[in-house]
DNA sequence: ATTCTTTAGTCATAGATGCGCATATAGGGG
DNA sequence: CCCCTATATGCGCATCTATGACTAAAGAAT
């Protein structure tokens, strides 16, 4: 049962559900996903961790990059579930469809990078 | 979005997941719950409340006492997968079958009278 | 009406949480 | 080896949370 407290407290904030709605379409690098919310890096790993350890994502090195994508087990088990939950929500919200058009232009630079191109 | 992130964190409570546990099974009244749960009629009382604001139960008054069931609206709501992903992960657990046994054995009497009952 | 009983609300407090800042860590390229 | 870059983490602060003890509200019983 912890599992699943864990769980529902990492669905228990607005800024880990819109990060899973981006993942939803794509796997993301953790500057993406700060990118797309506009969010800083520093909330946007720590997010990322927080949705990691309640077993809803992925994790896997590329280079430099972290990159995330959807934990999908079984079909019964309550992660799915509570996902199909959160996907059911989602759909009815046109307000996270700005993250999703944000996440397109998204660039794979970090934080000191993209600071520099604003110049 | 919001009522997503409200009802999660309802969930992202062991003491709540097993009052919903308690109400699966039938109505109960704060003093029900109480005792089921070995727990103070504050805390009943409040964690009931909460999972109530955020849509999981019905609230109807009998005399003295508040009885709450689960609140069953449609099928495709995500109160109602949320549920079932609690429902889920409550058959793997034996832990919560207590509860239900010190339910069974629960007077509809609140801590005061039940104080005096102890002497 | 007065009293008893169940439930909900107030207040105080210990502990948890989210976040920014600065820094550490670790991989890649010269 | 040394620097650059993306990500993770320690720290501190403000805020939120869960809880118990106490109190208030409201229905029932006498």
């Amino acid at each position: 049962m912890k599992e699943l407290t864990r769980a529902a407290h990492a669905l228990s904030d607005e800024t880990r559900v819109r990060i899973i709605n981006l993942i939803m379409k794509r796997e993301c690098c953790v500057c993406e996903v700060m990118q797309a919310l506009n969010i800083s890096q520093t909330r946007a790993s720590r997010n990322l961790k927080i949705l990691y350890d309640a077993g809803f994502l992925n994790r896997r090195n590329d280079g430099l990059f972290t990159l995330y994508s959807i934990n999908s087990m079984g079909n019964n088990d309550f992660h799915t579930q509570l996902l199909q939950a959160v996907e059911n929500d989602l759909q009815r919200n046109t307000a996270v469809s700005k993250d999703l058009k944000r996440l397109e232009k998204a660039k794979r630079v970090g934080p000191d990078y993209l600071k520099r191109m604003e110049k």
